[in-house]
DNA sequence: ATGTCTGCAAAGTTTTTGCAGTAAT
DNA sequence: ATTACTGCAAAAACTTTGCAGACAT
């Protein structure tokens, strides 16, 4: 559902950036594990395994792009890190968010898809004029296997 | 609405920690500015005003004491702060957060009171079995001004 | 009196930047 | 042949920590 290759190629070749492995790699990276919530050192670990020279400076440089053409997503689970997921979207027209779901005792990040923001954001608009484009929904609790535990 | 200064000298001594001109003017300057969103930096500042001898780290360490207390929220804009503000609770009971409107456009941000995930959660539960506990929603877009320029 | 708290400076983390060499077009 | 890209190391930016003196109880 992300991005292929050839279609990355092309996006970067839209911009005049050039295709170098290094990048083909951390995109393929990030694709590979669309719901995990890498951050930029696990990105560079992973890639490291096929591509030991790469430079943590280059992932970081990489990430930039990657979000300045839409196919990842940033999101900040409040670890210290900054983490990033493949969007699942090709082109960028709808978006599809998932929700995250945090849980305050193991720490695990699961995802939740839903489009009950909708409501929410039309009643916004209404009401106070602002136009909202996109949002991030964090919800803390306990997931399944701890909530037994603490109910 | 939020937590007055009697009560934060009681959950101070309940803890048994102490009562210092430090930690009341944090939680001031928190309580000065209810619709902003502090950075450290930004309390530090503040608090310098009156009393220039504080220290930034001394911010920093009342902030971890006003987070295990439920007094203030952490938010984080992206923008490279960590973010803090009051909660709109004295004791804790209730959670009526309210939800974080950014311009894309001017950067400015708005809150909007709403408790249509109240729905949202009860979804989440029934069809995961996660149970949420509280949430942080910030929804990109433009504002009011910041919009009739874009569209 | 005692135990905590503070300010300062140093260290720790994550992320960014400068530069000379390397690779893509 | 250009022009952009990379890796390294250094710098930057935010936050935490160690320590000796100061303050609250």
């Amino acid at each position: 559902m992300a991005v292929d290759r050839e279609q990355f190629k092309q996006l970067l070749k839209d911009k005049g950036l050039k295709v170098t492995t290094q990048r083909l790699l951390v995109l393929e990276a990030l694709a590979a594990c669309p719901d995990r919530h890498l951050a930029a050192e696990e990105i560079y670990e992973m890639v490291k395994a096929d591509y030991p020279e790469i430079g943590l400076a280059t992932v970081y440089r990489t990430i930039q792009i990657l979000l300045e053409l839409h196919l990842i997503d940033r999101i900040n689970l409040d670890d210290g890190f900054v983490r990033y997921e493949i969007g699942n979207v090709g082109m960028g027209t709808a978006k599809h968010h998932h929700h995250h779901l945090i849980c305050m005792n193991c720490g695990k990040v699961n995802s939740f898809e839903d489009d009950l923001l909708e409501e929410l954001e039309e009643k916004i608009t209404r009401t106070t004029g602002f136009h909202v484009i996109d949002h991030e929904v964090k919800l803390y609790g306990y997931c399944a296997e701890c909530g037994g535990k603490i109910d």
